[in-house]
DNA sequence: GTCTATACCTCGATAGAC
DNA sequence: GTCTATCGAGGTATAGAC
């Protein structure tokens, strides 16, 4: 919640803990690990977030504000099909960075954390399928997109694949073809693999 | 690689284990955890399973084995869709268990493990890959199946979709529609929705 | 704010009695 | 085979000087 304002060392360490997070998950780093990223001393974590709950709060939080800030530049005044490639191209730049996405990798260890992180990560994805839900229903309506149940339904359905496409592509190596996967719940499929996003 | 047999302190071991990867994570539990479900102290495993490396290369390796072998039942004499479905009703048996395919567990948390370990993460991927695609390829000699791409590439998006929907569906506590979400797949849709294995 | 120093715990792992 | 006992390392977290 607090500005990410300059490079102090909290806006460093909360980047620092996020990357953390992505590649090895929350159990698979310490506070001297992120402490020797920053350059600082593991004492120092604990005057910013006090509890490693607490990072890991800020962290999901920060997260789900960047993504859903980076996703929001591209609103109902463009076409579905250029607001859903956008979508994707932006997921894409996880390839090949050993990183998944950070709700991804929460979710995976979800059992491992308190209930308040667990509630920011149900909202975290719950906020994302709702602007894919709306993006699919305006395709929907402008003919360019369709698929199967409702909006909704879809949403859900296209978040579950990024993320295992990401789980999977990180882990055999390959590049995502995040695109032609999702391709497979869409309708009028022949379109849909068109890159739309010049 | 060892027969199991009866409900041998080894064979108890690796099945808690199991369990415990499935819902927390390797990083997520520790040999005092196992050790008290199975009612034994925590030297004892270390008989059986010197590392905590060799405990998860055990562990995915009797996972990659058990369920392959429940897949192989259901060889080429069957029809590809009954084949698919089979499949899927044995992923939907982890609905509501609070659990994730271990496979993709360990996938998830892949950057913490050794290299032995990371291999057969990976060697589980491309046997149950290879599976798929010989099943989808079935299916389209038949008729019954349709995607997109080579079967291999069409098997890797199925699989990634799976691990989707087992990381979604445990989060959001809301069944897995995972037929659905692959519902896309099926040239007759309308009879795919209907239960096919009864 | 950041440090040093340290408390206190849990971890994986080992030695050796039985 | 399973136990008790214990080790050393590393974990989170705190106190207090600066």
């Amino acid at each position: 919640m607090v500005a990410p304002d300059a490079n102090t060392t909290r806006t460093q360490l909360l980047e620092h803990a996020q990357q953390l997070i992505c590649t090895r998950g929350c159990n698979g780093f310490s506070y001297r690990d992120l402490a020797d990223l920053v350059g600082v001393k593991s004492a120092t974590i604990h005057y910013y977030f006090p509890s490693k709950d607490d990072l890991l709060f800020e962290a999901i939080q920060a997260y789900n504000m960047q993504v859903m800030a980076g996703i929001r530049t591209h609103d109902a005044s463009e076409p579905a099909r250029q607001r859903f490639e956008a979508y994707l191209a932006r997921v894409s730049n996880l390839c090949g960075t050993n990183r998944l996405c950070l709700g991804g990798m929460l979710a995976a260890e979800l059992m491992s954390y308190s209930d308040k992180v667990r509630t920011a990560v149900q909202a975290f994805f719950h906020a994302q399928e709702k602007w894919v839900a709306e993006v699919l229903a305006q395709g929907a309506a402008e003919g360019t997109l369709r698929f199967h149940g409702t909006p909704e339904e879809a949403a859900r359905a296209v978040c579950a694949t990024v993320q295992g496409c990401l789980l999977i592509g990180r882990l055999t190596r390959e590049p995502l073809k995040l695109r032609e996967t999702l391709s497979a719940l869409f309708i009028d499929n022949g379109a849909a693999v068109e890159p739309a996003v010049p």
